[in-house]
DNA sequence: GCAATAGTCAACATTTTTGTTGACTTATTT
DNA sequence: AAATAAGTCAACAAAAATGTTGACTATTGC
């Protein structure tokens, strides 16, 4: 993943779920709700404080999003 | 990911890493090395009570074992 | 102004992951 | 048999993630 650390890692991800949450026109309390939480609150901390979420946990993320993993991390170059 | 409790994708995962660490020959201490560990522990940890390491730790697993995160989650239906 | 909607901030207990160390078992090879 | 390499098991402190609650700040529509 290219030389990014942990705390970048976690920004940016965190940015990516906004834009993709946002591009579905997703409110926070929308997704939090697909992914079966009571509150918002984990998604906002998610994009506000950054995200390096388990990954059982990103794959929750992702289908709630209707995307994939892939997709999800995007900003990182894969082509490994 | 189609029903699978966060236990099953622990043992799932764990026996993916395994299946393509020794595909590559490589042993627990090499795996460990390339990841930045001083010991085989955490690679044995992940094979034999199951992974669900962090995002970012993942990505790293896929980069020492010179793959990508689709491929090391090849186990999940990711068609979405 | 009031109400409703959306987002943010702080705090918390609990659980889990992380990283390390030491000891022990199992081949495998010399 | 002795040595080496590979794997397993247990335990630990520290750090981080998880899930929840309450309060507070815009923002928008009536």
């Amino acid at each position: 993943m290219r030389r990014v650390t942990k705390e970048e890692f976690k920004f940016l991800l965190g940015n990516r779920i906004r834009e993709i949450r946002e591009g579905k026109g997703l409110t926070q309390e929308n997704l939090a709700s697909k992914m079966g939480y009571k509150d918002k609150q984990v998604v906002n901390r998610y994009e506000n404080e950054g995200a390096n979420p388990t990954t059982y946990n990103l794959i929750q993320i992702s289908e709630a999003l209707e995307t994939n993993i892939s997709d999800l991390l995007n900003f990182l170059d894969l082509e490994t």
